[in-house]
DNA sequence: CATGAATGAGGTTTCATTCAT
DNA sequence: GATGAATGAAACCTCATTCAT
């Protein structure tokens, strides 16, 4: 009985999965207007019917597609990795995030950031789970490289928006030009070299 | 004769404007799927009817709408403005760029810029009309500047996406964040300052 | 002043004709519903507004081109040519019915057969001008022949109702079958002599 | 299971029926760009957008309406029944057309002529199902007719034309005169012995 | 729970008709 | 009279949502 139970709710929840792994597919393809629910019923291989069974509407399904990337650990960039000296940290860190620039999950959100501006709630959901912590995260090691008297005393909320953009515009602009860039045939190791050293050093001499 | 004609003309004209500027208002508000035509319409002054002798379909109204957006003399920032010597200019550039930044046409962008990526057609001509030349100017300075013996030898590649980036997504987290960004209380005359010292000189000491 | 009002009228008269006759084109060409005022306006060299102040509507139009192809004498063939002996004459008349037959103006009515049907007035119209007249001709001459003793004594509503549907219903298919067609490849007399000589004689040895 | 999926099934095929049965009706009545798609849905009495679950578009459903009535067994004039020997068996045949002649099949076609003559698809539709097979059965009777020294030797293409022509006419004129024509008054036996003593003998004593 | 046929509101588009020039 | 831009009603079609099985 219990092992039935619980097999119930396996099931379940892998269906709960399906669903919403094709609507994230779909909707970050299509769009929110463009997607429609018999074609992420399709792709997730339930029926149509089934998706209302778990999200009440299409609207929250998107909703939940938005969180489930929001929730996404997107940016850990500046953790302080203990026993780390800060300048191989960084590198790594930038390397890292290199990659992540060129992800899937970067890509659907430079698809999904005019819903995310558009929708209040979205909106207040992203600011809230991402962009502040990001934020404050970067403030934080920001001001703690000040006081160690490594970075220069810029006013922060400037500089981590400048590079929090940069983040965001750098996907964008991947997501445009793909296999176009210059960038995709550099090795990443250079390409991340380059942008630490132009970040630290600035461009002037 | 001629006068009741070029009259004409520009009734016309005006009209087509009207629309266009209707257009963009409403798709930008809410994206292609969710504006409708005769909200348009409405907002233009005209019947439904009306826009399909200008437009021959909503989405051609669309892709005009993106038109005149990218048409847009986007991005001169660093057309050489003889007589002046070079930091100044370039402070004077990013003062006007951050005005910029905050424009309503960089809000509405940034609103469209899934739309942007998901039309091939649009894709294609954003990027021929504004990436690649906006790219290439800045490539073009940046080049210069390190022949001057002024800037580092970074790889312009990068380093012009990484400031491209900066742009695009700046505009985003302005639209994002709106008035609730620290940014929005400090004299855009620092924060020009600071931006430009920290691409200038970096983070480091 | 008598001639510039006659001019007048006759300029009127030429282009309310125009546009008559680019309207028989597009309606046997399309049917009522897909032939639009634009198109035969265009085709007639004429401003769409223009139609309107000869037709005040596209249904009156309409009934204007089918009074036009009804109004045309379909159908003489039985006259009495005096002086002329019978079979010479019917043989004649059908040699000359058969190019009318082949002829555009039976193609249009085979096209528009469908909307004579549905339309009350179109239908007593055609009924009136040409089916009652024409089986009345018929008829008569149908008469005049077994009072001579020449014809069988049939019934005549019957015959003539069989002789006018292959009328009707031959163009119908010459219309269909066109080019592709055997008796297009035949020499006409011989089509003539064979039919006559099938209505005459009948299949029987 | 069987028996719930067949009863599915079957209630499914019901509808379609419906469906059909209703647009058979309507374009018959109006043609084809008269009908609506919400009037066959109401006389189908299913919901607009329950008969694009069946057909894909108004057009496809007229397709199939037209693809009915030309799949009917139109014609079987000429089958030999074995065992009757000729002018009996031809009689009985033309009988039971005139029956036919007058039937609502008849009468949609007479209608929907002029659709089946501008629609390319239709048309050969027409051609390939209906009029070939029919000229062919005809010219095969015919020819045998002739054989059998029965029938003068006429080029059978006209001839068959002509009968055929006159059995699409004949429809037409029903369908135009209805009641007011004398042939209804009549019996319908006299009517087919008349017919057919015109087609075996012709007009001539 | 799962299914998918049915629903019908709502959007795009066409075009007969009007009317100011 | 002639023009053709403007109008807006009405049609086709889509798809979120429901519900009987």
């Amino acid at each position: 009985m219990v092992d039935r139970e619980s097999r119930k709710k396996q099931v379940t929840a892998r269906r709960q999965e399906q669903i919403l792994k094709a609507a994230v597919e779909i909707f970050s393809q299509k769009g929110y207007d463009a997607a429609t629910i018999p074609e992420i019923a399709n792709l997730a291989g339930v029926a149509t019917g089934t998706i209302y069974i778990y999200y009440p509407s299409k609207r929250e399904l998107f909703i939940s597609v938005m969180k489930g990337l929001i929730a996404t650990p997107l940016i850990s960039i500046f953790e302080k990795e203990p026993g780390k000296e800060f300048p191989a940290t960084l590198m790594d860190a930038v390397k890292d995030r290199l990659h992540f620039l060129n992800s899937k999950m970067m890509a659907r959100f430079s698809l999904l950031i005019g819903e995310i501006q558009r929708d209040p709630e979205l909106k207040a959901l992203f600011m809230e789970q991402i962009l502040q912590p990001f934020l404050s995260q970067m403030e934080g090691f920001y001001r703690t490289r000040i006081a160690a008297g490594e970075f220069r005393q810029f006013e922060p909320a400037v500089v981590i928006r400048a590079v929090g953009g940069m983040v965001i515009g750098s996907a964008i602009l991947n997501s445009l030009e793909g296999d176009a860039s210059p960038l995709s045939r550099m090795p990443q190791e250079k390409v991340a070299d380059e942008l630490m050293n132009f970040i630290l050093h600035g461009l002037l001499k």
